[in-house]
DNA sequence: TGTTAAATAAGAATGATTCCTTTTTAGGAG
DNA sequence: CTCCTAAAAAGGAATCATTCTTATTTAACA
């Protein structure tokens, strides 16, 4: 998805296009990774020295309600945020220590057995599929990851 | 894994068998379902008039830290816990409204391709999967469920 | 160009989790 | 059985991500 779309999804849903929500969408598009709202807010306050974070954490949360970006749990207790793939569905090999994220063409829903949850008469609303680990250039340096919780 | 193994565990690895680790391995053996930190120090605090929620904190953290529970985000800000199965690796459908789970004897990393992964050099740590929903009982029962966040 | 609902900034409030300090205790040694 | 000590617990303060509140500003339509 273009940024032009998102900026005419959140109007055609009645979100007003402000710079700010263009700002925190253009740079998610541009760096194309897993971000907390505090990379979001540090990368964007420069050129909008009284940003807010609060105007950051309303406008993931909108962007995520409007299916534009995905949530993900590192396990350290911070949102992170990034722009969803338009073509279809996708999951990720994601980064522990920078964040960086790579895409699978690979969904689990699509090797379930089905028939079984429909028996179970349970009602599925969404489902996550994330592998941690690091990736190929921080394999190879040292220091502890930022998400790294096991002693 | 029963729970006396589970203590033998604690105790090979240096951890004392207090009475409040043998509540809270116990209870969530008994419960055999997602519990979060509040869950479990209620059920207990009966029994333990000043439990403290930081024992809480501390056991489950060590707990998982053995691989005795595993912990997951079910998008409301707490955490969960639960016991590990022994015979394996599962995973599960979580109810949204009761914190029930049922068992999936599925794991997406089987129908990988792994070889595309190690292409990339990325070097795995852990996953998630889960399956988020209702269960048979609460997908009739009508309320809010207590981790639904979209509007 | 004026109007108004929506969005923002700023900072206070909340709530889960962790930290700190003091007291208690499990469990091994003697 | 008693002592000793490191580990654990209690209690409460502190932290940190996130949300809420209020006053101010602004996008966007008429």
């Amino acid at each position: 998805m273009k940024l032009q779309e998102i900026l005419a999804k959140l109007k055609d849903c009645g979100y007003k296009i402000t710079p700010q929500r263009q700002e925190i969408v253009s740079l998610l598009m541009r760096e194309n990774r897993h971000m907390t709202v505090e990379d979001i807010y540090g990368k964007i306050a420069d050129r909008y020295p009284n940003l807010s974070l609060d105007t950051v954490y309303r406008n993931v949360g909108i962007l995520e309600r409007l299916n534009i970006l995905t949530k993900s749990d590192f396990g350290d207790g911070k949102g992170r945020y990034r722009i969803k793939e338009s073509d279809g569905h996708r999951h990720h090999l994601i980064c522990l220590k920078c964040g960086c994220s790579e895409e699978m063409d690979f969904c689990p829903l699509d090797y379930i057995d089905h028939r079984e949850i429909k028996d179970k008469n349970f009602s599925i609303k969404k489902h996550n599929f994330e592998i941690f680990g690091y990736c190929s250039e921080c394999v190879q340096k040292e220091g502890q990851p930022v998400a790294e919780r096991n002693k």
